[in-house]
DNA sequence: CTTGACCTTGACGTAACGGCAACCTCTATA
DNA sequence: TATAGAGGTTGCCGTTACGTCAAGGTCAAG
């Protein structure tokens, strides 16, 4: 008994559109009626489909799944093994993704009267979500990519607890900062403050501070402008990135 | 100040085709520079490049993102909030993916010495996973998608001694269809405890039984020689599937 | 003989670009 | 001033795993 491609179809659910598909790149190959070159499926072609659909909801694509088919049970296994690792990969990405995304809507929902505070949040969580495509690839090149994948790590798994003490390290920040801006004066112990703050700041993502990465930072604060307006606007200040900017380069030694 | 697609790229590590693209389908147009031809991007371009970026770490496709950025802030959030449900959702598939793997790969690295417990466990692991996709619009039609949802979901929940026991069950339905299969008589004892048994088993994953439902499973059974071939296989008797069928249609009432 | 169901191949569309080719423009240098 | 090299342009093909026609051949039934 052999199945027509309709008859193969409805046995198994999978269109015969697809059925066509992988005869076409080999996959499942059907045998051919000589008189009207109707395809014909043998019954094990039942299981084959399975085994095929088996793999496919565990990601493999078909050109893999062609490989696996033909090799022995052990290197099927290995593969499922391989496979298992790209997709929790995958589930610890999406959950990294779900947190960010919850502290945003939470952000977000703040609603309008707390705009300030909104705005600070959410331009702040932009910065960190955006942070591996707008700098990833200098910090990675400057400083390892290990460093700045554990950074992005770090953030990620901060409890709610971190994260209002972290903001609350920023305000003091700010609060120095103001007042160095207002004074100038690079050696006063606001200042001082200023890189305490700013160091334990950063601290909150980065697991192994060097001076020098500080002074990298800063020469990045000093090159974008945007950073340049974060600071600003939340100081109140047109110097305070500028100020900041220097007494980074003063004290990161 | 205006940018060159190159210095843009640069600056936030967007790929010059990707920008031109980007300029292609109008999500990021660009203006042109009258006497060359050339792109040229105002600073602006920068920020909204960040917006776009951010909405695709979110899993957005880019039609949606063009929307997104025209439509109010209640808009965006709502739509980020829809999209968390999206991404939650696949995340638990995953996680299920993952558990089935892992059973797979747990039966598979029994190694060859138990092969046959490795094949039962790893078939039946296979009939589960493609339970879907081999029975699941026929079951579905008869008995509701939820139900077979919930099935399948129950499956997923098991924990390892709610499985341990669930094959416990399963041999104790061997032992006893197998008595029943060699003696014919399905007014014994042993046929009642067949009967039990197979319901017992079901309720595994099944979490409201009924006895149609269980009648229309035998019928399944009946049609599809992969069941008959699983249970002969399973109490070594060749016509314990018959049997099995037999008493189902007899006693589920 | 016709109708309708089934089969065939072939071609186009999908999302978000990557990569290449052919050709144009600008700038710096020998 | 000729030229090399960097950077710009458009356009086309390829990617995955099929869905969706379209044009035409085959088969069983009325």
């Amino acid at each position: 008994m052999t199945y027509s491609v309709q008859a193969l179809s409805q046995l198994t659910g999978v269109s015969p559109r697809t059925l066509r598909y992988y005869d076409q790149i080999g996959l499942l190959p059907a045998q051919r009626n000589p008189t009207n070159g109707y395809r014909e499926y043998p019954e094990t072609a039942v299981d084959q489909l399975q085994m095929i659909r088996y793999f496919q909801t565990f990601g493999f694509q078909l050109t893999a799944i062609q490989d696996l088919l033909a090799q022995p049970k052990a290197a099927q296994t290995a593969a499922l093994a391989d496979q298992r690792q790209r997709l929790a990969a995958e589930r610890d990405h999406l959950t990294t993704l779900l947190n960010t995304l919850d502290r945003t809507l939470a952000a977000r929902n703040g609603g309008p009267q707390m705009t300030n505070a909104e705005k600070f949040s959410a331009f702040k969580q932009a910065q960190l979500d955006q942070n591996d495509r707008q700098f990833g690839p200098e910090v990675r090149q400057r400083y390892g990519a290990e460093s700045f994948a554990a950074s992005q790590q770090k953030f990620a798994n901060l409890s709610e607890a971190d994260y209002q003490q972290m903001q609350a390290t920023e305000q003091a920040l700010f609060q120095a900062l103001r007042t160095v801006t207002r004074s100038g004066d690079l050696a006063s112990e606001a200042a001082q403050q200023v890189f305490t703050r700013h160091r334990q700041w950063l601290c909150f993502t980065w697991n192994n501070y060097t001076a020098e990465a500080h002074r990298g930072l800063a020469q990045m604060y000093a090159a974008d402008s945007r950073f340049a307006d974060y600071y600003n606007d939340h100081v109140g200040l047109p110097d305070a990135a500028q100020t900041l900017v220097a007494v980074i380069t003063r004290y990161a030694k």
